[in-house]
DNA sequence: AAAAAAT
């Protein structure tokens, strides 16, 4: 265990990190930050949540916090592959860079130009930018780039996946040759193993091995359905939302068009849901993210966009309505939840047509989630009932179904416990998750009995057929600060943009108790606490 | 099969 003040960084930073109410550094905290004082370049290869942010902006603002900035002359630069997680780069200079007089400011698109433009034009220390945003103030005019002393690149690989690698080989370019690059990757794919053999200097190289399983404090299932009917994944959705004590959630949906559909749909059928992806306003990407992170908005559905990297801690329940492409994004989509030491349960809608995803999301899990069972929904009627979309219809699936889950609701108060933990009898290794020869009607052959004990129990309209194994590994967890000893919003530096893109109390709010939880170790899953390895 | 990002 390494503490942060064993790690060279000044005074300064060491209370803006005491002031965070952390003292241990994470192990790509504990490699990174020393390297990056001596002013080397890293090439750092880990996941979101290792504590990575905190590993180049600590010694961003250390290594910056002596000189002055320039106008339309930044001296480093941070860029990030999505809006959001700018966003959150910029929370994260908020709280270190406290004690100095570091100033930095948000470049993203969607928003406008204007106080991004001041802020150049007064002189800013540190961007940080989505590539596209950056360029076009560059093209501009707005400012120069020869004065860049540090850059860091964050998520290359996905920056690589969005097309971003020209515009990252552009910037490099602007930048003076003699400036430290902090790059991180999750992966070295070919492409960005060449990148950084051109634009890095003698990196000094930190891995950190990647997930191959999920955090302990995630409880993982599949539903299994006999159709891939639309209407049919909305039925069980809405029929498993209702029947979880859901404190609040994220439903992961593949396409955006998709997204849009499923909250709108719950939303007809009165649950407290709003849609989030990349076609939609950053103002209301900003807004129904603050929304979430406050708890005013209890239903998050998304795209991948909300995949990786958000940083939103205590989410009870992560929905994959469709299951993921890609198995890595699965990994990702549900490490939105069981973080910052809580527990959380994870959902992923099967269907027939889902057979080639999912095998590969259980081949990268190393395990077979548990199986649960929709009881009640007669999935033939839906897909062979009227053609309408379940808008307002007095149709089958809703008269089947709404009643059942009204009562539970996500608007209904959530009292009752969680009916999983209620039923799910201990139900040793012979679970025939991986069988994959009709495992759904062995499932329900053996949920019946447990089914009627259930009904009694309580009205759900789903039965469980549920156990509790999932892999157990050993995490030490730092303790959550008290609320007292989280900084203080009012005590920062005025955030540049912040009052262009979200002025209004509830989110200073909300900024304020995510104050604490971000970026450090109360945070990481258990998966990502392997041992670093550094070569020089 | 997709999403993300400058407009």
């Amino acid at each position: 265990m390494t503490e942060f003040s064993q790690l060279g960084l000044s005074p300064t930073t060491l209370k803006a990190v005491a002031d965070t109410g952390y003292t241990t550094a994470t192990p790509i905290q504990e490699q990174a930050i020393p390297v990056a004082l001596a002013g080397r370049d890293v090439l750092g290869i880990a996941q979101t949540g290792t504590g990575k942010t905190a590993a180049f902006t600590l010694p961003l603002v250390d290594r910056l916090s002596t000189g002055r900035a320039r106008a339309r002359m930044p001296r480093a630069i941070v860029l990030a592959p999505t809006r959001e997680l700018a966003d959150q780069v910029a929370e994260s200079f908020a709280k270190y860079a406290k004690g100095t007089k570091l100033t930095w400011v948000l470049l993203i698109g969607g928003v406008s130009m204007g106080d991004q433009v001041a802020a150049l034009n007064k002189g800013v220390d540190v961007l940080i930018a989505t590539p596209g945003r950056l360029l076009d103030l560059f093209e501009r005019g707005k400012m120069m780039l020869n004065g860049v002393e540090i850059m860091v690149v964050d998520e290359a690989d996905r920056m690589l996946d969005m097309g971003f690698i020209p515009d990252i080989e552009k910037i490099f370019k602007l930048t003076p040759p003699r400036r430290q690059t902090l790059f991180f990757s999750a992966t070295m794919p070919p492409e960005i193993t060449r990148l950084t053999a051109a634009f890095l200097k003698d990196p000094t190289r930190i891995e950190a091995s990647r997930p191959a399983m999920t955090a302990d404090t995630i409880t993982q299932y599949v539903v299994r359905i006999p159709t891939s009917d639309p209407k049919a994944k909305r039925t069980a959705l809405r029929a498993l939302v209702g029947r979880e004590d859901v404190r609040n959630g994220i439903v992961f949906c593949n396409r955006k068009s998709e997204v849009d559909i499923v909250a709108k749909s719950l939303k007809q059928h009165g649950f407290d849901a709003a849609p989030i992806h990349g076609d939609l306003d950053q103002s209301q990407r900003t807004k129904t993210l603050a929304d979430f992170r406050s708890g005013a908005l209890k239903i998050l559905v998304a795209s991948d966009v909300a995949a990786r990297g958000l940083d939103i801690p205590d989410v009870s329940h992560v929905f994959n309505y469709d299951v993921s492409h890609h198995a890595d994004d699965y990994v990702h989509r549900i490490g939105r939840t069981g973080r910052a030491g809580k527990l959380g349960q994870a959902f992923m809608i099967v269907t027939p047509a889902d057979d080639k995803s999912l095998d590969k999301v259980l081949k990268l899990i190393k395990m077979d989630p548990q199986e649960l069972v929709l009881d009640g929904i007669d999935f033939a009627a839906i897909k062979d009932g009227p053609a309408r979309d379940d808008k307002r219809s007095g149709g089958r699936e809703r008269t089947g179904e709404r009643s059942r889950s009204r009562s539970r609701s996500s608007n209904a108060p959530a009292a009752e416990p969680s009916e999983v933990a209620a039923v799910a009898a201990p139900q040793p290794a012979q679970a025939p998750a991986q069988e994959t020869e009709a495992p759904r009607s062995r499932s329900r052959r053996k949920a019946r009995p447990e089914a009627a004990a259930v009904e009694v129990a309580a009205p759900a309209p789903v039965v469980v057929e549920a156990v509790e194994t999932v892999e157990a590994v050993e995490t030490p967890r730092a303790p959550r600060p008290d609320r007292a000893e989280r900084p203080d919003r009012a005590d920062r530096e005025p955030h540049l943009l912040q009052s262009d893109r979200r002025g209004d109390r509830k989110a200073a709010k909300d900024d304020t108790q995510r104050q604490g939880v971000r970026g450090f170790g109360d945070d990481i899953p258990a998966f990502l606490r392997r041992p670093v390895v550094v070569r020089a």
